[in-house]
DNA sequence: TGCGCCACGATGGTTGACGAAATTGTCAAC
DNA sequence: GTTGACAATTTCGTCAACCATCGTGGCGCA
């Protein structure tokens, strides 16, 4: 019932104009600022004008593209300063995720996230440090599975579309900075400890600390990267 | 450039059939749970189909309505247990604005606070609780923009539009409860108090405490009239 | 009684058209 | 040369009619 939100590799084809619109834009086809033209967009998506614009309309409340009546529709530009402000509120969000896991995890909750933990342990030590990444994000994910935290989860879920779209132009794998692994690996162990402890305040403090850094990791790499 | 969002009373006539379509569900003339077939919307407010299409394409990422593709739109109920959750998330999100604004705040800013908070004094002094509890929104909303904070602007504007939806049932002014008029004017003192010290943290941590006391007002409020 | 097929209801999407609004371009007057 | 008004153009907003697809419930058959 409580499926994981994969994104499916090689999935079924049946994909909808909607996803194909967030796909163009999300890898860039369509660039920042650019005026999205409804027919010149049916036309490359090969769809008809209308589906084009439930995808606009859609597209919109995710925050990916900006609209106004009779003006027409552009792609989003996040900037460096937005972004920021992105991760700043996903720390606060997710800090009420993890006072909410403590409260709720059942004790085979706990062993999996600690399971997690592990197995980033070890891509850590194997040097493995992308895969590790890929283990933080599951980490955060089944975080906010435990919270049963609905809003909190939708909310999330939207903020992190907006930055995908800048994903792809900066990178954002904080995790490769040196020294920020280790860093980020006890950060998370205290988050797993309080929730594992039931200690509600505690998880939540950790979580936003934990959050707060990558910030600050990302703050010193955008001024180098997202400025211009 | 930085224009007051007022909700324009008695303002130019042409809305949009998004607009209406809100105004409907919102006003509860859609019933929750009420299965939202396209031909009899549109009939119902004079429109074409497409024009119902986009709006509930909107509508849907406000969260004023559910959708399954295929399988058509619905309003969405927000259980006793989704408002309370809206709460809470709202008073991070408001810390969060709290805490920039304590920032940011010009002494301008830090007067026209003050200036909202007097008003407040008055009304209460007058009996006023309603005059009181506009003044109430009107607070909260100016340090949002002081706050600059648009990704927290945005957010908390989505949450707002889904409790509005339930306000119209169930009778959310919770100054009206005896008692809590005073206790909450103290607690805006102290955030604007926090705020015109520029003191960040305390700024943040006023405002949680404070929505988290209005949260706290509202349980009890719902166990009698939300739950059935 | 129970199972499966099928028709119907509703949505997803297309095409084409038209009015309305915004932008752009032009031209004359100062 | 600058400004203002007016015309032309672009693009959106909406409508209408149409077909394909998906879900679902009922009917018929076993």
């Amino acid at each position: 019932m409580v499926d994981e939100i994969v994104n499916n590799p090689t999935a079924n084809r049946p994909t909808t104009p909607e996803d194909r619109l967030r796909e163009a834009i999300v890898t860039g086809r369509f660039q920042p600022s650019e005026r999205l033209i409804e027919v010149d967009v049916a036309r490359e998506l090969g769809v008809g004008r209308s589906a084009v614009r439930t995808a606009l309309a859609r597209l919109e409340h995710e925050g990916l593209i900006e609209h106004e009546r009779h003006r027409g529709a552009r792609v989003r530009l996040v900037s460096a300063k937005e972004a920021v402000e992105i991760l700043e509120t996903r720390a606060v969000l997710e800090g009420v995720a993890a006072r909410h896991a403590a409260r709720n995890a059942s004790p085979d909750d706990v062993a999996r996230l600690q399971g997690i933990l592990e197995g980033m342990r070890q891509r850590l030590d194997g040097g493995d440090l992308l895969g590790a990444s890929d283990e933080n994000a599951v980490l955060h994910g089944r975080i906010l599975e435990i919270s049963h935290h609905g809003t909190v989860t939708r909310l999330i879920a939207t903020l992190k579309s907006q930055l995908k779209s800048q994903l792809v132009r900066f990178q954002y794998r904080t995790i490769l900075l040196p020294g920020r692994s280790e860093h980020s690996f006890g950060e998370h162990a205290s988050i797993v400890d309080a929730i594992a402890a039931g200690d509600a305040p505690a998880a939540e403090a950790a979580m936003r600390t934990h959050l707060s850094h990558v910030a600050e990791a990302l703050r010193g790499e955008a001024a180098g990267g997202l400025s211009r």
